[in-house]
DNA sequence: CGGTCATGTGACCGGGTGGTCACAGTCGTC
DNA sequence: GACGACTGTGACCACCCGGTCACATGACCG
C-alpha cells in the first residue's frame, strides 16, 4: 500500500514512477527488477521510492494492482456487454481478439501482467497474483453465467469447469502471442490478423463446443 | 552442456551436485537462484561448478535438461501405450492422473519444471524451455495422431489444436495442484485423489469432447 | 623418488542490490 | 524574517552475487 506522501504527489510525478516501475518490473520481473533502475528512469531519487512505499515488494504489489485494473478497465465493455443477441461463441472470440489486440498496443501492461503471471517466489505471487486472479474471477464468472441464463450456453453446463478453463488460457494468449517459446503448433503471433483471429478460434473453438446447446 | 571433466565424475558427486542445483533452482528460480548455495549444499567448492560448467546459465540448462528426460522417462509408457483398446479420454485421463501423481512424489522435478515455465528472461528460456518443449511435442504428437488413425478421435479432428491445448494444460495441471494461487474454481489440489482426477476430468473432458466422434 | 597432470579449493574481485539517513530545499503560516 | 512540517536527495551501508585464480591435493608413471 503505497504511503500518504505518495497519493499527495503531482500527477505527472506518479505517472512517471508508474510508468518506470511498469517498465522494469514488466522486462526484468520483480526479483531481477532494479530499484536504482527505476530511479533513473522515473528521474527521482531512490530514496523518494522510499517516502512512497515501504519497499519494493510494496511497489511490486501496487504496480500489478494499478496494471490489472487498467486491464479491467480496457476490457469492462466486452465483460459487460454480452446481452444474448450474438452467439456467445463468436462473441468470446470477438473479446478475446480485443483482448490480444489490448496487449499488442500496450507493452508496459504485457510486460507486468507477464511477470506477475511468472511470478515462481509464492510470498511475492501471494502478494500479487491472488488477487490480481479474483479481479479476473469476479469479471469472467458473471459473463460466463449469463449465457447459461440466455440459454446460448447448454443449461447445466458446468460454469466452474469453463471459467477454471478460460482462466489457464487467457493469460497465456496474452502472453504466447509476444513471447516466443510459449507457443505449440497453432501459433498466436501470425504476421496476418485474420491468421491470428482463426488460430485463437481453432484453439477456443473446441473448447466452448461441449458448452453450447446440441441443437445449435 | 557440461565439461569433459564432469563426464569423468563419479556418479555420486554427480548427483550430489545435479540434487543441489535442481532443488535450488527448483526453489527460487534460475535469477535468484544461487550458486554460493548450490556448492554449499552439494559439499562442493564453487570453484569446482565452474569445472564441470561453463557458468550459471550452462548448468540451469543442463539441470533442465535432465529433468525434462527424467519426466519423459517415466511417462514413457504411458506415451508408448495407447493401443485403442480404451477409450481415448479415459486413456487420456488416467494417463494424466499418472503426470499428477509423478509430480506429487518427485517434489524436485516439480520444482524445476516450474522453475523452467515461468522463466521471463528470453535469452535464459530459449537456452532452456524452447527445447524442452520439443520433447514434450515430440512426445504428445503421435499419441493423439494415433488416436485420430484408430478412430478414437474424430477423423479430420485438428491435431494441431488439440496438441496445442494439450501442451498449455499439461504443464498447468502438473504446478497448480502445488502451487497456491494458480486455480480458478475447480481445483487439483484436493485432499482426496477422487476429488483431484473427479476435478481433472471436469477440466479436460469439455476440451476433448469435440475432438470424439459424434457417435460415441 | 621427482615429475606431470587432472582435479579440488576458497579467498578474493568488481559490481550490483535493497534499504538508510543526514542534509538541503520548499512550501504555508504566523 | 523565522519557524516547522513536508518532501527530495544521493552518498553510504552491509550484503550477496557470478566468476577467477593461485595454490593444495593426490593419483599415476618412469
Amino acid at each position: 500500500m503505497p504511503t500518504s506522501t505518495w497519493t499527495r504527489l503531482s500527477p505527472v510525478r506518479r505517472e512517471r514512477v508508474l510508468v518506470a516501475a511498469m517498465d522494469e518490473f514488466g522486462t526484468h520481473g520483480y526479483s531481477t527488477g532494479s530499484l536504482n533502475v527505476i530511479a533513473r528512469e522515473a528521474g527521482v531519487a531512490k530514496g523518494s521510492l522510499f517516502q512512497y512505499f515501504e519497499g519494493k515488494l510494496d511497489l511490486f504489489a501496487y504496480v500489478a494492482e494499478q496494471t490489472s485494473l487498467r486491464v479491467h478497465a480496457a476490457m469492462r465493455p466486452w465483460l459487460d456487454g454480452y446481452d444474448g443477441s450474438t452467439e456467445f461463441s463468436r462473441y468470446l472470440t470477438d473479446a478475446l481478439e480485443a483482448w490480444l489486440d489490448y496487449f499488442a498496443s500496450h507493452p508496459l501492461e504485457r510486460g507486468v501482467t507477464a511477470a506477475t503471471n511468472m511470478e515462481l517466489d509464492p510470498a511475492v505471487r501471494n502478494a500479487v497474483r491472488a488477487p490480481v486472479q479474483d479481479t479476473y474471477l469476479a469479471g469472467l464468472r458473471p459473463l460466463v453465467q449469463r449465457a447459461v441464463d440466455t440459454g446460448d450456453l447448454r443449461k447445466g453446463a458446468d460454469v466452474d469447469a469453463l471459467v477454471s478453463l478460460l482462466l489457464i488460457l487467457l493469460p497465456h494468449f496474452a502472453l504466447a502471442a509476444h513471447t516466443p517459446g510459449l507457443e505449440g503448433p497453432v501459433r498466436l503471433a501470425g504476421d496476418h490478423p485474420e491468421v491470428r483471429r482463426a488460430n485463437m478460434a481453432r484453439l477456443i473453438g473446441p473448447v466452448l463446443a461441449d458448452f453450447v446447446p446440441k441443437d445449435r
